[in-house]
DNA sequence: GTGTTTGCAAATCATTTGCAGCTTA
DNA sequence: TAAGCTGCAAATGATTTGCAAACAC
């Protein structure tokens, strides 16, 4: 079990089941969550957790940087654990399901955008949409 | 003025003065906007105007495909006119201004993607975050 | 002990819908 | 006239907050 740790500017945290279950259900999903899941998953283990608590742990989380928002077009809010490389994500269609997508397989460079718009890039975030295997082949 | 045209689906369709004006505000607007702001604007010009009304105008351009919702991580759903070519949005962290980029000025395969997830690509959208030049010199 | 965290309930905010009257074609 | 459109009000749903009790340290 990874320990719960904040950032610097956190002075104290304290070690409560409901932090320790939703990181661990950040660690075991690999796809982003919608609050609602996380909620749902987290309330199976500790019945009676207020969505209010979910919400506002996932909010200082987001705020410490421990955990992202993730934006989809009509889905609501997604959340998913930061720790883990740069990625992109490649949504189904029909099924929802969510793979992830190295960097380096895209290779688009910022400077180009950079040169011709004027901004300084800070960040980059790409959404593919399209047919996972299992549903091309229910068709 | 640009004549109201419903995709063939579309038995009828009557020309009234909220459609024009929605119609008239996104071809003024490069940017993204929501339906908030685009009803501020619309009830500007039509004093009285419902919100629904708004709401319900969009909805149905956006099931014709004659305006695209297009995602960003912290506002809320966002809108604007289709017609444009296709391109994605660079945001600037400190003004919210938004960029259009090219699709050419990022060059990235999909095929290469599309071999090592098994899914076949649809579509995809970008989204950078920056800050514009305006907001660097201000700084 | 004491300052954080939680559950509960209620406020807020955005999005959506039902309906009856009005408007466009 | 008739079907579409609109305003109004209210339902829905997601997100957020106040507060007193419970808990971690």
């Amino acid at each position: 079990m990874v320990v719960y740790t904040y950032s610097v500017k956190e002075k104290t945290s304290r070690n409560t089941a409901a932090k320790r279950k939703i990181e661990e259900v950040f660690q075991k999903t690999t796809s982003p969550i919608t609050l609602k899941q996380l909620y749902k998953k987290v309330a199976t283990a500790i019945p009676g957790v207020a969505y209010s608590t979910v919400f506002r742990v996932v909010e200082r989380l987001e705020k410490d940087t421990i955990v992202s928002r993730v934006g989809f077009k009509d889905r609501g809010a997604l959340y998913e654990w930061s720790g883990r490389p740069h990625h992109h994500h490649l949504v189904c269609e029909k099924c929802d399901d969510v793979a992830d997508i190295s960097d380096q397989m895209l290779s688009f460079n910022d400077s180009k955008v950079a040169k011709s718009t004027g901004f300084v890039i800070t960040n980059h975030s790409v959404e593919l949409t399209g047919i996972c295997k299992p549903c091309q082949e229910n068709n």
